[in-house]
RNA sequence: GCCGAAGUGGCGGAAUUGGUAGACGCGCUGGACUCAAAAUCCAGUGAUAGCAAUAUCGUGCGGGUUCGAUUCCCGCCUUCGGUACCA
């Protein structure tokens, strides 16, 4: 059947042949990352444009123009600046504006591993894989510029049917916020400002000290001679501080005073110009006004550096004890809206900045722009070449770049990717390629396409095949997705729409979040500190002890599960034997300290601490993603090969409805795979011969069946296919009950089944005569003159509690069936004396008698 | 902390628009078949009391709206997912 399958066009290894390393689907990634490169969003325009209009725009009247509309932090430059230039400075200037561009930025650096590290595969500041330390260092990497496509992310989001929950988590994600941006100039220096962004511009009288990053750019021009020590040695600090230590630490307050002072733009009033690790360096513009009457963080500085805190609302109160972020009230202390409220105050004062060149109103994103490099061997090769420091593409007619043969899959001696061991890989035997690869996700933000026209030489997809097939009805993935794939694949579907080369600015229409199928994960606790030179693994037991007793700290590190006895119970661990296993795995721990109750494990031998003849090291269990990464994968082939496809895929659907994550375990399997037999039984005797027959089917074996295509038809609209499944063994109990063998029921029920269980389907299909696969055939509907009852049985509660159940005509009137319950004996017996006040009746339903 | 989702028998779950709470399955108990077991079939299975009919309680907790609430409203608790000093 798999053949009949692969002859209907369900390829099963189609998408994995799409994606992996095929020179096709490099191609046109590629060619997508060149179009990215070849164009800027134009923000005025609202769209992609080609550079070359750039270009043009950039001669005739420098960048005043696209300053604004693209990227503000881009050099200012005049038509006559862009003549003076040469051509590579041209180039680098453009690096500013191309949607895809090199650029600066901190990663996760592994040096033993001597690699890059998305940031789920560090945990607890260590790498998954080894455990060895991670830093962050800059490094120049490929950036996707989906800052400029913010907007429209989020419009976009009220166009499509996706779950609420992942369009919030895009919407956070993105984190628009309207507010206003400041410039303070220095008290003694008034060229010099110090620009901030504020959602609350309304507070501005209440500012009493400005807050920069450490890492501003401003930094040492602001620090004074008598504070030079001070704040070099605070920005040496904070550098040297990983991202694990500022977070453990987020409610420290630390900073120092720069020795300069900047002027308040609205009030004139000189404040002081602090260095705080609270503002980070890449929201905003890196630096704050600092309110501490209406900002706790700002309060909290304040009080611990003791600065003043200026009331600015009539409302505040309690400013002693901590900050009031509230709107309520009418503004003290703030000369332009004294006796005003938020709503008036606000458009004042941005009117008042932007009249008097002293800021404007701004909307601020937290998102940042997409690393798109991988220090990797395995990915799409970056399609660019490098000349003088400057990347130039290649053409459409180069590609696809593929990836060069390499003695090993590790960076080079240099720290170079592994494509820097390529020999001889060079663009015309002279310029380097790029070094870095493309990482997953740049495939899988538009596959779907490739779909559409596999085989189309001259362009992903065709016009024709674009315009029949458009976009994606129903995207099923996973919510883990929600800010990394399917945001990059709408950024990148709306910028193909841009060029026409997309039929929907959205690429999906529909989506579903299927719950992961779960795993339990083992973790071996790894102690963070090596012991003279070696590293220490303990018994979850004893963690803890020394976690609570010396605060010393361990790294949870997954482990593969086969070596754990007693998997998944409370009382998981590793013996001796598990122990060795886990070295010969993992060599690097080789000369590691295993330590347990019982005694300790290492090079190879058992020292038991008293008279314990083997030891049980304690793993931590916990339900989790089944996933490569943690170890933890069963293997469903297992589980087919004992009962076969049909089972393993209806038995997954029966678990749950399809969002909900769940544990896997096998407990019910055998429900279904009996209801499966107990439905094939319906075609044979139980000696193996055939047994329908083409006599008339009873009304109510039609009943049992229509019934059966009306519940499955419904729920499939819905996705609830765990009530599909039951709806089938409802009809196979009751068709059994009936000893129904006849073909006209057994037929229908067979198509019904098709899309469950495909292969029994086709199986019984054949059996029954057909020549065609049963996938080919339409799916039934149901007649609803088959599901109508002569009579419909009413519960009758009396004030909401049932208490009998009565039939009556399927005809009956609301007047006759409350005339027939007000004349009911059986109900006397209830009634104890009080009257009845009210009769409710919802026909088809049921009947409430109201008493009192 | 913030955002989102969810809490129903021993377990997975059902109840679609406010209308018989617990469909279907697992497990468990008893029975049939068998020398015995497996498989299969039949019956029972929310809790408490009762031989039973039946009664009372029962959808995380506390209130409310309603003839009637797992479903709607208000206030809490817990769990899971996301995010994290975002100015």
């Amino acid at each position: 059947y798999r053949q009949q399958l692969d002859n209907l066009g369900f390829s099963f290894d189609w998408r994995r042949e799409v994606r992996t390393s095929n020179p096709d689907y490099y191609r046109w990634t590629q060619w997508i990352f060149l179009r990215l490169f070849h164009h800027y969003y134009d923000q005025a325009a609202g769209k992609a444009l080609p550079i070359e209009a750039l270009e043009t725009r950039l001669a005739a009247e420098g960048n005043a123009g696209v300053k604004a509309a693209c990227d503000e932090h881009t050099p200012r430059i005049t038509a006559a600046d862009w003549a003076a230039m040469d051509e590579q400075a041209r180039a680098r200037f453009l690096l500013h504006y191309r949607l895809t561009f090199p650029e600066e930025s901190f990663v996760n650096w592994c040096p033993a591993l001597g690699t890059v590290l998305s940031n789920d595969e560090v945990k607890d500041g260590l790498s998954e894989r080894g455990g060895h330390p991670v830093e962050r260092k800059l490094m120049k990497q490929w950036s996707m510029r989906i800052t400029a496509y913010a907007d429209r992310l989020l419009e976009g989001l009220n166009t499509i049917d996706w779950p609420e929950s992942l369009k919030d988590q895009q919407r956070n994600w993105i984190g628009r916020s309207q507010g206003a941006s400041v410039r303070f100039p220095l008290a003694d220096h008034s060229e010099t400002e110090i620009e901030v962004f504020t959602t609350r511009v309304d507070t501005i009288y209440g500012v009493t000290f400005m807050c920069l990053a450490p890492e501003h750019e401003l930094v040492s021009q602001l620090t004074t001679d008598t504070q030079r020590a001070a704040v070099e040695e605070y920005v040496r600090w904070a550098a040297s501080r990983s991202d694990v230590e500022r977070m453990a630490e987020v409610k420290r307050v630390t900073g120092v005073f720069t020795g300069s002072y900047c002027i308040n733009p609205v009030s004139g009033e000189q404040v002081p110009v602090y260095l705080a690790d609270y503002v980070l360096a890449g929201y905003g513009t890196g630096a704050v006004m600092a309110v501490p009457s209406g900002d706790q963080r700002d309060w909290n500085f304040a009080r611990h550096f003791s600065l003043p805190v200026v009331p600015i609302l009539d409302a505040q109160q309690g400013l002693e004890e901590a900050a009031d972020p509230t709107k309520e009230g009418r503004y003290i202390n703030s000369d332009l809206i004294n006796g005003l409220g938020y709503a008036e105050a606000v458009p004042r004062l941005i009117n008042w900045l932007e009249s008097n060149g002293k800021g404007r109103g701004k909307v601020q994103y937290r998102m940042r722009n997409a690393v798109f490099s991988r220090q990797r061997y395995w990915g799409e090769p970056v399609p660019v070449y490098w000349k003088e420091g400057i990347p130039y593409p290649l053409s459409d007619s180069e590609l696809p770049l593929l990836l060069p043969e390499v003695d090993k899959y590790l960076p080079t001696a240099t720290g170079e990717p592994p494509l820097g061991r390529a020999e001889g890989w060079k663009y015309e035997d002279q310029y380097e390629y790029e070094l870095s690869t493309m990482p997953g996700w740049a495939g899988s933000s538009w596959y779907w396409y490739r779909y559409m026209d596999p085989h189309n030489e001259g362009a992903f997809a065709s016009p024709e095949a674009l315009a029949y097939w458009k976009d994606v009805d129903l995207y099923v993935g996973g919510s883990e997705h929600a800010v990394g794939h399917l945001l990059y694949s709408r950024f990148w579907n709306h910028f193909l729409y841009d060029l026409g080369l997309a039929p929907e600015r959205e690429f999906a229409k529909k989506l579903i979040n299927q719950g992961m199928i779960q795993g339990i994960i083992e973790y071996l606790m790894l102690q963070k500190d090596k012991v003279d030179g070696h590293s220490r693994f303990v018994s979850a037991d004893i963690a803890k002890e020394e976690q609570e007793q010396y605060g010393r700290e361990f790294a949870r590190m997954p482990i593969h599960v086969d070596f754990v006895a007693e998997y998944g119970t409370p009382n998981s661990h590793l013996t001796e034997q598990g122990i060795q296993q886990f070295i010969d795995w993992r060599p690097d721990f080789a000369t590691a300290i295993f330590e347990s109750k019982e005694g300790i494990y290492r090079d190879g031998s058992f020292l038991p601490a008293g008279d314990a003849a083997s030891m049980q090291l304690q793993t931590v269990s916990e339900v989790g993603k089944m996933s490569k990464r943690y170890f933890n994968v069963v293997n469903p082939d297992d589980v087919v090969a004992k009962y076969g496809a049909d089972c393993f895929r209806m038995y997954e659907m029966f678990l749950g409805p399809i969002e909900d994550a769940k544990p896997w375990n096998t407990k019910g399997i055998d429900g279904v795979s009996r209801f499966l037999r107990k439905f094939r039984a319906l075609f044979y005797t139980e000696a193996g011969s055939w047994a329908v027959t083409d006599e008339q089917p009873s009304r109510e074996e039609l009943r049992v069946l229509h019934a059966t295509i009306k519940k499955v038809s419904e729920d499939i609209e819905r996705f609830s296919f765990n009530t599909c499944i039951s709806a089938f063994m409802v009809a196979t109990n009751e068709l059994g009950r009936l000893g129904c063998r006849k073909r006209a029921v057994l037929r229908e029920l067979v198509v019904v089944m098709a899309p469950f269980a495909p292969f029994l389907s086709e199986e019984l299909w054949h059996a029954l005569g057909e020549t065609d696969s049963v996938h080919r055939t339409s799916f039934p509907t149901f007649d609803p003159a088959y599901l109508q009852a002569d009579t419909i049985t009413y519960p009758i509660a009396l004030n909401g509690k049932t208490r009998l159940t009565v039939d009556f005509p399927a005809t009956a009137t609301p007047a006759e069936l409350e005339a027939a319950v007000r004349g009911m004996e059986s109900l006397a017996k209830y009634l104890e004396g009080k009257s009845v006040k009210k009769v409710i009746v919802v026909p088809g339903r049921m009947i409430n008698v109201v008493v009192g």
